[in-house]
DNA sequence: GTCTATACGCCGATAGAC
DNA sequence: GTCTATCGGCGTATAGAC
């Protein structure tokens, strides 16, 4: 019922086809303002009723993807974590891979920082209470206990380094920072790091 | 048809008790799973017609909502910037009014932090460019000339900035931080102006 | 100005022919 | 598996009696 079918009889690339119109449109008008009408349109399938080959309704959708969304990038700390040894390393590379995803995927970003997910996915656990989150919170744990990081509540740690990482994503995601989020990097990640880091070594 | 009534005859209590209701739905469940009926219900009304006498439509009570809100915090930064000169006492007053409401009245920074207003009010300017947020960029911009406050693109000081208030006053209204915001706040405030100060003089 | 009744539209979802 | 037809529910908004 809530689920993505098992076993889709048809082709995979129209189930793509339909989660990208979905993402799309969520983003763009949100979620209650997008009709499986609109889905149909966007996704280029002659017929809305296609959709229930593949999800059992709107909501199935939303919930493919949040947890595709949130599994990629739950793998993808675990390969940032494989790669990178000391905290500084592990984090900066998050912000990496979060700026790539801004200008490259600013769809999946928009669905991670600006959309209220628990409004029609309320079912669901809280963004920071996923696997992919609780990783980055034992980042910043593992940076205080090594010396990184400085000894303040990791949860405040947390708040403070991604709270001028997102603000700017959000805000070259709106517009009101009109260059490309690279271009900000840098300058952003120093600012970020220097809030939390035990001494601000990088200057 | 869009607006506020110009005369209701009616109780001016009856209007606050409505949007009052409506604030606290729309921030608890989200504009879009809140109803007519809903509203009614939380405002003690006898019947959910008598919102028609106050209000054209949801979508005004949502208008009048979002303008109330503005205004008030509009007038409440005329204020700080009158009794206070520099952009730090300036910034430092109105950091202090955002902590004061998320303890005091935290549905008004739920609407302001969280919601996602462009999906239901789409008419709307966005928020950074309605009057009180152009007065903080302005506050900014001033200190960057006085020599308070680095010398970098505005917008991205107020990113800066804002990104360590909001994130952590976010934290607080979602539990994630699950002290009041005020056991928070000299520590925030010295990290968000650290950021932006020209010199670590706070230190 | 209150309240009941009800119209109306939209959209998600089902049924069933092919 | 495709597609048409249609159901049913919800919720906004109107009409109109009192």
């Amino acid at each position: 019922m809530e689920q993505e079918k098992e076993n889709p009889q048809t082709n995979p690339e129209i189930q793509d086809k339909i989660l990208l119109a979905a993402l799309t449109l969520f983003t763009n008008k949100g979620y209650f303002n997008t009709s499986l009408n609109d889905i149909a349109k966007v996704a280029e399938l002659d017929n809305t009723q296609i959709i229930y080959n593949y999800f059992a309704n709107k909501h199935a959708i939303a919930t493919t993807l949040y947890n595709n969304i949130l599994d990629n990038l739950s793998i993808s700390i675990d390969d940032i974590k494989r790669r990178n040894s000391t905290a500084s390393e592990q984090l900066r590379s998050i912000v990496d891979l979060l700026f790539k995803l801004t200008d490259d995927a600013p769809s999946i970003m928009h669905f991670l920082l600006i959309l209220k997910i628990r409004e029609f996915l309320p079912e669901q656990r809280a963004l920071n209470e996923s696997p992919a989150f609780i990783k980055i919170l034992k980042i910043i744990q593992t940076g205080i206990r090594s010396g990184e990081i400085r000894n303040i509540d990791p949860q405040l740690a947390n708040a403070y380094f991604f709270g001028v990482i997102n603000n700017t994503l959000r805000m070259v995601l709106n517009g009101t920072l009109d260059k490309k989020a690279d271009s900000y990097q840098s300058q952003t990640w120093l600012m970020a790091w220097n809030i939390i880091a035990k001494k601000s070594s990088v200057f």
